[in-house]
DNA sequence: CTCGTATTCAACCGTGCGGTTGACAATGCA
DNA sequence: TGCATTGTCAACCGCACGGTTGAATACGAG
């Protein structure tokens, strides 16, 4: 469940030209064709990778006449943030106790000479 | 640079047993074999994604005889925690401002009333 | 209704991923 | 040295990805 929607999130942010355009989305929303412009790739890759990041949750499109504008949404970011910063934490926990381990080790030493 | 970096690290976590080899690596180190007995896949297998996590940076290797123990390391854990945060935050600061502009609509037809 | 604009859909193509099986390398132990 | 343990390398397979081009759709303007 939670699952698939952080690969699909995950899958999503892998792609280069799907992070730029994440980055430019939290500017402001913007069209297919606004977006595609700055890129050297064709309009319909920029809709196939619109599509993933919809289908990813990290965006979502409204209507305005011939135009869908897209909108960053932030609450899978939010998971993603979550899931990264929960293990990143543990790791920097595990990596503060090594340096506390090695320091105790030095005092020892320092008591040692 | 810092894309390919991202890309990989995005990449990697896209899989859903290599999120669960992170997580499992954030309790302690472990050796491939220790990391494959709960996985239904072949010791094969996950030694391709240790590769891959490895390639990324996620993880580094060491040796103690024929095990070959497996650590999980912070530093791109940082890198795609502050992109996450970086672009989930601006998105939050539009998501708010929208708020904000609702919420003095709703005051002008108060006073409109 | 017709035309132009904006976007998506469909089919195709080359490449890479995740999985398998089988062979090989490295190390400890009898 | 011979053998068991641990892990990696290599080749193959099915499938999904990211890109293209060409056709179709949706809508506003005249």
């Amino acid at each position: 469940m939670t699952d698939n929607r952080l690969s699909r999130a995950f899958t999503a942010l892998a792609d280069p030209t799907r992070r730029d355009i994440v980055a430019r989305l939290a500017l402001g929303d913007a069209t297919p064709g606004q977006l595609a412009e700055p890129f050297d790739v064709s309009l319909q890759a920029v809709s196939k990778h619109l599509k993933v990041l919809e289908d990813a949750g990290l965006i979502s499109r409204s209507r305005d006449a011939q135009r869908r504008p897209c909108h960053l949404e932030t609450e899978v970011l939010d998971l993603m943030s979550a899931w990264v910063e929960r293990y990143r934490r543990r790791a920097e926990e595990r990596f503060q106790r090594l340096d506390a381990v090695l320091a105790s080790l030095d005092e020892e030493e320092e008591e040692a000479s």
